[in-house]
RNA sequence: GGGUCUAUAGCUCAGUCGGUAGAGCUGCGGACUUUUAAUCCGUAGGUCCAGGGUUCGAGUCCCUGUGGACCCA
């Protein structure tokens, strides 16, 4: 035949444009027949519309070991169906067709015998059409539960070709278009689907705890509750300056004042900041406060919040969490427990350093080449220059300390806390209070508050700590970054007269928790990148 | 901000020493009554990221830029 016995044989594809042009035509030729291409009367068929999964479920007594169905114990139920397809194979008196939809996949076999007329208008059928087939369940001569098709029609025509069939890899355009990545990869699919097992675990987890989910503004009139650079916003009406929150921290805590002494908020929080496979501007954290517990009882609830998150998506995708877990350099068995000092004093003995090197290591005449050389033979490579230079802008012992532990203990946790082939997370503890303006002094030492944060694999992943409910107190710490900003420092908080009046009134007794959901979920999905677990990643326009 | 890699058909990718731009999938035409990434025959599809340079000749070599990925800060 030739191809001018076709009217469309020069719509012919030649690129994208033309792709669509010909699905186009396709979808012309349905309305031409009084269909309608893009329909949505589903709801009013004779039999209900049926989820694959559902049809499957109908027939699992009869399924063989290895999957397939043997055809004569296959009652033919007849079922109504809907789903996208994802290939179309035709052997002339005969068409196989595979739909999805969210429950799973199921098999659509399509004879003349059956069809009728309609057969002939497979040829309308693309793939990435979301089809209607109504039919009877069967299986096919190699074992394949199928709907034999009795009627058929195209849902609603994808004028764009999806790679259902081809695979779709280019990463930026897989951000891009996330809702092409996720019919074409559905491992993808199947990261959400954690994610959203992961929240609901923890609103569970609390839930039981009897605490209360809460929503607190995302606009803030101050920077406050963590160390970072905001976005800014404007109010017309007021005329006023807001900034995206960083932190939901001071509003829960007025809750606290405010005598819901249990509350928790999955807060959607906005960092000005770089972005990397690690951070992206906007990004969820859980924050909880407990009052009448300290740092310590919170340290025994994260143990066993992440068991328990670990536990439920092991339980609702059983499948997938398996290969997750084996591929898993981290246990959740066991825990650590290191105050800073103990980590920097263990890291810098690890490193063939002396103990007192973090203390020298800014002077000019500090053996930075020969410590160097030992730390390199010992496998620490420890970023020296840095080093020495956040070290000599410290104004403060417990800044001494902390600088130390960053760049001597923190790089190497993963290797320092291990069991067998899995590094074991690590509590630590006891920061000096000069870098954790909300945290309340240790009794025992001044110098020190009560937190702790936690690293899962080397990542921090949580932080928490004892609050401080002393209004004066509090009032010092807020001057304190005030006149550091003053001098020059970016990433401060500001002065939050409000906060402290309601201190004023009394805060009880409490400990405070943070966490970074995203990056929960890169470690228990085995993801590389937080955008691979954020749906919509911040990207450059297109 | 620094380093490494990368950009070729709608998708996934080849392209040797610098010598006419290739494959599979998708699309289109056809064959086939049990396929599981079906197979087979035919056909269509390209601003080789952009700009400049070297050369008789550049997808290929050089420079600059842009986008992206990864690593580091």
């Amino acid at each position: 035949m030739s191809k001018d016995a076709r009217p469309d044989a020069k719509d012919q594809g030649k690129n994208e444009q033309q792709l669509i042009e010909v699905r186009r035509g396709k979808a012309a030729r349905i309305r031409e027949r009084g269909e309608n291409p893009f329909a949505n009367d589903v709801t009013s068929g004779e039999l209900p519309l049926t989820e694959l999964r559902e049809v499957r479920a109908r027939f699992d007594a009869v399924r063989g070991e290895d999957g397939r169905y043997v055809p004569e114990t296959v009652e033919p139920v007849p079922f109504r169906v809907a789903g996208r397809v994802l290939f179309v194979r035709g052997f002339g008196g005969m068409t196989f067709v595979r739909l999805r939809d969210r429950t799973g996949e199921l098999q659509v076999v399509c004879e003349e015998a059956g069809l009728g007329e309609a057969f002939g208008r497979l040829d309308e059928v693309d793939l990435g059409d979301i089809l209607e087939v109504s039919g009877s369940a069967m299986a096919t001569k190699k074992g394949e539960l199928s709907i034999g098709a009795q009627s058929l029609r195209v849902l609603t025509k994808a004028l764009r070709p999806l790679p259902t069939k081809t695979s779709f890899k280019d990463v930026e355009q897989r951000y891009r278009m996330r809702y092409v990545d996720l019919v074409a990869n559905p491992e993808v699919a199947q990261i959400f689907r954690a994610r959203s097992v992961i929240v609901s675990a923890i609103r569970r987890f609390f839930d039981a705890r009897d605490f209360l989910e809460v929503e607190t503004p995302t606009m803030h009139p101050l920077v406050g509750g963590a160390a970072a650079k905001p976005f800014k916003t404007h109010h017309n009406t007021l005329d006023m300056e807001l900034f995206m929150r960083i932190a939901p921290e001071l509003y829960l805590k007025r809750l606290l004042v405010g005598g819901f002494d249990r509350v928790y908020e999955l807060a959607r929080c906005y960092r000005n900041e770089g972005i990397s496979t690690r951070h992206n501007p906007e990004f969820t954290m859980l924050e909880y406060y407990q009052a009448y517990a300290t740092y310590e009882t919170l340290m025994a609830a994260t143990e066993e919040m992440l068991r328990f998150i670990d536990a439920e998506l092991r339980r609702v995708m059983p499948v997938e969490h398996a290969a997750w877990a084996a591929a898993r350099t981290f246990t959740l068995d066991r825990f650590e427990r290191v105050s800073m000092k103990a980590a920097l004093a263990r890291a810098l003995d690890a490193a063939g350093l002396p103990g007192d090197a973090h203390e020298l290591v800014d002077r000019d005449d500090a053996p930075i080449k020969e410590w160097a050389k030992t730390a390199k033979a010992r496998g620490r490579e420890l970023d020296w220059a840095n080093f020495r230079s956040g070290m000599k802008k410290c104004t403060s012992p417990g800044e001494r300390l902390f600088v130390a532990y960053e760049y001597v203990a923190e790089p190497f946790l993963t290797r320092d806390y291990r069991e067998g082939d899995n590094s074991v997370p690590v509590f630590i503890t006891d920061y000096p209070f000069e870098v954790s303006p909300l945290a309340r002094k240790k009794d025992a030492d001044p110098t020190l508050v009560d937190r702790f944060e936690m690293f899962l694999d080397g990542r921090e992943v949580c932080n928490a700590f004892s609050e401080l409910n002393d209004p004066d107190d509090q009032a010092a710490r807020f001057q304190a970054q005030v006149d550091a900003k003053s001098r020059g420092a970016e990433e401060t908080m500001d002065y939050d007269h409000d906060y402290v009046r309601a201190l004023e009134f009394g805060m009880p007794p409490a400990a405070g928790f943070g966490m970074g959901v995203d990056r929960l979920v890169m470690m228990l999905t085995n993801s590389p990148s937080i955008r691979d677990v954020i749906l919509f990643p911040l990207l450059r326009p297109e």
